[in-house]
DNA sequence: CATAAATACGACTGTATAAGTCCGATTTTT
DNA sequence: AAAAATCGGACTTATACAGTCGTATTTATG
């Protein structure tokens, strides 16, 4: 269904909260969990990856937690995918660049145009913020 | 990676192979699955499938095989994913209904501003036909 | 300084879906 | 009659995703 990862609805059903909440709050993994019914450990995983990627900064110890680092006009669709799924949001084309990752690719024949096609939703997702899905 | 699946690819192939070949000209899922080498059950399937939603025409018997019926710039590459995937090229937001698909139903933030994303995205592929593939 | 509350992170398991295979039936030309 | 093709259901396998678990680390607070 060409659908997003669950993580990643995870990570922008946890984004927008921020976004939303008052400027600068601090909100735990579990809070979120609890808040949105999601499971906390897999939550916690994509918090942390947003973190380490400077989306969030993260508080350790007793009343840690994490807080928005980013504004939300700043976050793109596009950073956030790349992010939590290790990967660039490709709708469409291999990412291969040789035999090794399909044995077509010497004859393929639409690999071309789904590159053209791949960069175009590549950009579109660029220019989807954060702020724009608040 | 939100990507096409093989099997979208491969119609793909099949349909550009018809397209750029003479006009009506007749190929038989073997000659195909041999030129592309794309495994040849799977390709029947697919052609099946396109035949029976109208793209292809299949002809029976010895010296049969498949003929395009619509035109390339007829051919969108919306439907074709509806075609062989059984579903719309949702990219976003998901296709529940109600609370019976996901438990977050009720409380999800994000399912109106992925829907509009959605429309936009679909709206893209609607205007994405085998023509411009070529 | 002990405890509790939180993040950090790797390893593991389970599950759903996609990919691929196989078998038999039908159609049609020669 | 035989061969070449589509048709279609059932089946198996492979892979990626979702989710779980255990343990270590950090830090505020009484
Ligand atoms: S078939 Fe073409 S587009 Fe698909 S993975 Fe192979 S080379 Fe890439
Ligand atoms: S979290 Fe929201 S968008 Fe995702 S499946 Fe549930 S209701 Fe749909």
């Amino acid at each position: 269904m060409l659908q997003f990862s669950r993580k990643v609805e995870y990570g922008l059903i946890a984004l927008k909260h921020f976004a939303i909440g008052p400027r600068g709050a601090i909100f735990t993994a579990k809070e979120i969990s609890d808040e949105y019914n999601i499971p906390y450990d897999l939550l916690a995983k994509v918090l942390q990856k947003l973190a380490r990627a400077g989306v969030l900064v993260s508080l350790h110890g007793v009343r840690g937690g994490y807080t928005l680092r980013m504004k939300p006009e700043e976050i793109s669709l596009a950073t956030i995918i790349d992010i939590i799924d290790n990967e660039k949001p490709l709708i469409t084309a291999c990412g291969c660049e040789d035999t090794e990752c399909c044995e077509r690719f010497d004859i393929c024949t639409i690999r071309e145009p789904l590159g053209k096609i791949q960069r175009e939703i590549n950009t579109f997702f660029q220019n989807v913020t954060l702020q724009k899905i608040l």
